[in-house]
DNA sequence: AGCACGCCGACT
DNA sequence: GTCGGCGTGCTC
């Protein structure tokens, strides 16, 4: 009987498309074998060769059923998973950033993906320490690889395949993996530095009446000791967590009186994170609290604003209660099933923050952050898989997480450029990946922010997003107030001393009489922006970059600020000789210095690029001016990266003219937010803070808006138009690596090719911005930023142009430079 | 990303 | 004469 083999028929020969973790823009092809065919998905993660001798773990995104034609298929070597790690959403979701971040989908999948579920063969395993398991639960081959381990502590996949003597090793990693017996290797991340507290407790003896009746009684020969003790029982009534700072500014008691009572142990001192965003820690989040009458508003307003719009901006003044309503509305998406992700800039994480939404959410909440480790990060990404997290608390990558239905995101501190990742591509936003991922799911989207970024800002004016204002503050925290002053007026009255108008330096003499803090805001770093010859009026230039070099006190040096030049000061003009030269303007060195000398017994301190430059320079600064040892701190824009300012009663800004007239109206625009933030952050709790603004031109229209707090209104006011500029300004990045021997060469081809796009396009193309130089092998690399507006001229255009520009460089040999890589980053 | 191949300068 | 840095192109 002629037997008819079913198998054969049955036995589809199938073809998947992977995506490979690497920087490759073409598809590659593999055959499945026909033992495999059942478990092959879109999705699941499987192990192929590529090259002579690497293996990689890729992503099938396609199957079909033809054969490619100008090659033979290599045979895929195994298909890891049961089920999909990463499903379609998330596929379109890296076909998107691809697009748009102009990177590779491996790209998107090395940063989406913890390492931990995509070995390679380089990828070193260790041996868990704290492995607890079963020896004879293991097959031959797993102890043979634990063998090795216990030996060697250290194996790459590729030992590992020699020790077996086979290559299909990756499913005995995996089988060991989720055993817990082997570890993968993390690479070794900067971690973010939380800050710690001290914060004083009651000894829980003396919870008991009779114990502190007693207690009294003891103490009543040390007086000072029993005020600081009812003075803390009163403080405790009103505040959960008392910080030892905090209990001696209410008390006015010395740190000798806390510790004495510490040693008595009657007080009990413990350490705890800190966020350095005061928002978190000021809104307490009671469980059961009731949202005040304008917090209900707004959340009443989210719900209408959600029937029309995917997208609502939230532009909530600092302290309005804004984490209070996220937990609400997102209690309302949890209750209809779906997923929620809470997204927070990288600082703002912070055990405390995330303690609060445990308390809140429970085991439905899942914390996803660049500070965990690979295996945890893996693990989470498992458990949104299988749907055991409801709500994801997380910094930007946890955009990439594996949701299968979300309902809602929070984008916390919308404006927050920590959203933006720089370094390796794809240099992704995650807030604007986070709109383009509900639009895949069809989610709502709430951006927060007291000081929204005018993207943000714009696309609520022109109603592509909902807007929902939240004006007032929680608790009756009050808003600062904002005094302009003029400098024009004071000079004519002879009433400045140096650069300080007499208003500034009474209100500073205030606030270092009640011990107070200040903030001085000068946004220029160095001594004097400009020396200038007084007989010829030549000034010294970078040879490279054509701006004026700054003198720095602290080095005797000129220094150019684009590119790094340094000259040593002149004594006589370059062009004349004369030994009359001026200085003109001033930056924060000369603040301080000045301020010294109006306030001798002060402790001041500067904060800008050069006072911080060592690695822990910055955290030191802010440590001191943090915990009080410091009175006044002069800065640069710096001093408005998220800090704790809680003693800052007053701030001062030197000179707001110079913020104004900026040429670029994104600089102009960042600077505004800033001094918005910087004014917002003076004096919370009871005391309204103060902010004093120096100016010459005090009838400003944006000096207005500041004082009206309305500060969005001005982009469309004539202003705008006066500087010529389009409206919304909004550009686009282009990267450009150069790689050449010369970092000063490096510069100048930059500014060359910044130059000369100008020419050809307008003053739509800025830059060179932010020049990195950076050692990469034997040669340089210059990272440069190019702005391009968006809207105007297309990028491919630009991008045209470079490429000519670039060719005909060559040609005209101006250096023997290289260019590597042009790389165009949307916005 | 890795790796091979191939080119040109500088050395035992 | 070879060694080695690096630029170029390819990997299913």
């Amino acid at each position: 009987m002629l037997s008819f083999n079913t198998d054969t028929v049955e036995r589809r020969t199938l073809f998947v498309e992977v995506i490979l973790p690497l920087a490759i823009t073409k598809a590659y092809t593999y055959r499945v074998p026909y033992e495999l065919n059942e478990q092959v998905a879109i999705g699941k993660r499987v192990v192929v060769q590529f090259g002579k001798s690497k293996i990689y773990t890729a992503i099938i995104a396609a199957i079909s059923e033809q054969p490619p034609l100008a090659y033979e298929a290599k045979y895929l070597m195994d298909v890891l998973d049961e089920q999909p790690v990463v499903n379609a959403r998330q596929l379109k979701l890296w076909d998107w950033m691809a697009g748009y971040y102009l990177c590779t989908m491996g790209e998107v999948m090395q940063a989406a993906l913890p390492s931990a579920l995509k070995l390679a063969s380089e990828t070193k395993i260790l041996l868990n320490a704290e492995a607890v398991f079963d020896r004879s639960a293991l097959s031959d081959k797993e102890f043979l690889v634990l063998d090795a381990l216990e030996i060697q502590s250290e194996l790459s996949v590729g030992d590992i395949s020699k020790i077996l003597g086979q290559k299909t090793i990756f499913p005995i990693i995996k089988s060991l993996l989720e055993k817990d017996i082997i570890q993968v290797s993390e690479e070794i991340v900067q971690k973010y530095q939380a800050r710690k507290k001290t914060f004083i407790k009651l000894n829980t003896f003396y919870q008991d009446e009779s114990n502190r009746k007693e207690l009294f009684n003891i103490l009543e020969r040390a007086p000072k000791q029993l005020d600081l003790l009812l003075n803390f029982l009163q403080f405790s009534k009103s505040k959960q967590d008392i910080s030892k700072a905090d209990l001696m500014e209410q008390s006015g008691a010395g740190p000798t009186i806390i510790k004495a009572l510490l040693e008595k142990e009657v007080f009990i001192a413990y350490e705890q994170e800190v966020s350095r965003l005061k928002q978190y820690a000021e809104e307490a989040l009671q469980p059961g609290f009731v949202l005040n009458e304008s917090q209900t508003h707004a959340l009443e307003n989210l719900h209408k604003v959600f029937e029309t719009h995917e997208v609502a901006l939230l532009h909530g003044v600092t302290s309005s209660g804004k984490t209070q309503l996220y937990i609400r509305l997102i209690e309302e998406y949890l209750k209809l099933g779906k997923q929620v992700l809470y997204l927070l800039p990288e600082i703002g994480l912070t055990t405390q923050i995330i303690q609060r939404l445990q308390q809140y959410f429970g085991n439905q909440i899942g914390v996803y952050h660049s500070k965990f480790s690979d295996q945890e990060r893996a693990e989470i990404w498992q458990k949104v898989l299988k749907g055991e997290f409801k709500v994801i608390l997380g910094a930007r990558s946890s955009v990439f997480l594996p949701f299968q239905d979300l309902g809602l995101m929070v984008v916390d501190e919308e404006h927050e450029n920590s959203y933006k990742q720089f370094d390796p591509a794809p240099r992704y936003h995650a807030r604007d990946t986070a709109i383009y991922l509900a639009a895949l799911h069809q989610c709502n989207v709430v951006l927060g922010s007291a000081t929204p970024s005018l993207e943000s800002y714009y696309n609520a004016k022109i109603g592509k997003y909902g807007l929902v204002t939240l004006q007032e503050r929680y608790g009756g925290v009050h808003l600062p107030a904002i005094q302009i002053v003029s400098i024009a007026e004071e000079t004519k009255r002879k009433t400045m001393q140096s650069h300080f108008t007499s208003v500034l330096v009474e209100e500073m003499r205030g606030a270092l009489s009640r011990q107070e803090q200040i903030i001085l805001f000068q946004n220029r770093r160095g001594y004097a922006p400009v020396l200038l010859c007084q007989t010829c009026g030549h000034s010294p230039k970078c040879l490279h970059c054509d701006v004026s070099l700054t003198y720095h006190k602290s080095s005797g040096k000129l220094h150019c600020h684009y590119c790094g030049y340094r000259h040593d000061l002149i004594s006589n003009c370059q062009a004349c000789g004369s030994a009359k030269i001026e200085q003109k303007g001033y930056g924060t060195e000369k603040i301080e210095d000045e301020l010294s000398l109006i306030f001798p017994e002060a402790r001041i301190a500067r904060m800008d690029l050069d006072s911080t430059r060592t690695k822990h320079g910055f955290q030191q600064v802010l440590n001191d001016f943090e915990d009080g040892r410091i009175d006044i701190l002069v800065g640069t824009q710096m001093v408005a990266k998220g800090l704790d300012f809680e003693r800052v009663s007053t701030i001062g800004i030197v000179n707001a003219d110079a913020m104004l007239n900026y040429p670029d109206f994104r600089a102009f625009e960042r600077s505004f937010q800033l001094m918005a933030q910087v004014a917002g952050r003076a004096g919370r709790r009871d005391k309204q803070g103060k902010v004093i603004i120096q100016a010459y031109d005090t009838h400003h229209r944006v000096l207005q808006q500041v004082i009206k707090n309305d500060y969005y209104g001005l982009f469309e006011t004539e202003l705008i138009e006066r500087r010529n500029y389009q409206y919304p300004p909004i550009y686009r990045l282009i990267h450009l690596d150069i790689k050449h021997k010369d970092p000063y060469q490096l510069q100048q081809i930059a500014t060359h090719f910044a130059v000369r796009l100008r020419q050809q396009f307008g003053s739509r193309v800025l830059g060179p911005e932010s020049p990195l130089v950076g050692k990469i092998r034997n040669y340089y690399l210059q990272k440069v930023l190019l702005k391009v507006e968006k809207e105007g001229i297309s990028v491919q255009k630009v991008k045209a142009a470079l490429q000519l520009l670039i060719r005909t460089f060559e040609t005209e040999a101006l250096a023997k430079g290289s260019i590597i890589q042009i790389d165009v980053d949307p916005f």
